[in-house]
DNA sequence: CGATCACTTAGGCCCATGCCTAACCAAAAC
DNA sequence: GTTTTGGTTAGGCATGGGCCTAAGTGATCG
């Protein structure tokens, strides 16, 4: 069963490993079985399906039985959580950047400030 | 020196300890010597800046000496691209639910398709 | 110059992760 | 009902990651 509570943790830690974002990418692209998803992979089946265990524990995917097979299936929205985060943070670091710019602007004609724009 | 040639692997693994998200959640802010970043964390030293190492390999933050101090500074840029690899797959994810939606509306009377939405 | 401060280097411990093989199970095909 | 297919369970090995302490370095302060 997925993960009903996955932590950014898990997140961020199951997409740093190129077999599951590859896995990722696949799924993107629509829904498929363990098989179909292991074919391009030099791996043991086990350790695949492993893989596969990390990413619907981070809620990255879900998987449900369909007859001997499992279909496996991208949650989107997971996505977007870690997207949002990137997000956030990345507009606080900008929105910094705008008010040093606007500070630096009202010194014009006086000396540069203490944190130098390295270019 | 911090990685020139970060890879994504590189980024998501070092985004994935809470630790080091809190070390950009603070630089977010603005850029902090070691120690500062260091003083909320209930770590010794050496430890402490073995993740600002994994940080600066991945691209995230850039350092430089300032006297006897090191001040860390966060590297929004960066950020971008990991957001980027995720917008990207979330939106083929979404497109391909809207290709799907677009099929089944042009099937509105005849019997539902193989792939129900578990809402 | 000696002490102190802000780290860095070196080395070691322990648990988690990624991989494997071998054996098992359950649905499907024959 | 036996075999094949699709996957899981069990168990083991090797590497790496995150933490530590102890000792070193280089800039500043008295």
């Amino acid at each position: 069963m997925p993960n009903q509570n996955p932590s950014i943790d898990q997140m961020f830690s199951a997409l740093a490993d190129p077999t599951r974002r590859a896995v990722v990418q696949a799924l993107s692209q629509g829904p498929a079985t363990v098989s179909q998803l292991a074919a391009p992979f030099a791996m043991a089946l086990p350790s695949f399906t492993q893989h596969l265990g990390v990413l619907e524990e981070a809620g990255l995917i879900t998987s449900r039985r369909q007859g001997r097979a499992r279909l496996c299936v991208l949650n989107g929205p997971a996505l977007r959580d870690a997207e949002d985060w990137l997000a956030a943070h990345r507009r606080q670091w900008e929105a910094r950047l705008d008010r040093l710019e606007a500070h630096l602007e009202t010194l014009k004609p006086a000396a540069p400030e203490k944190e130098p724009s390295d270019d």
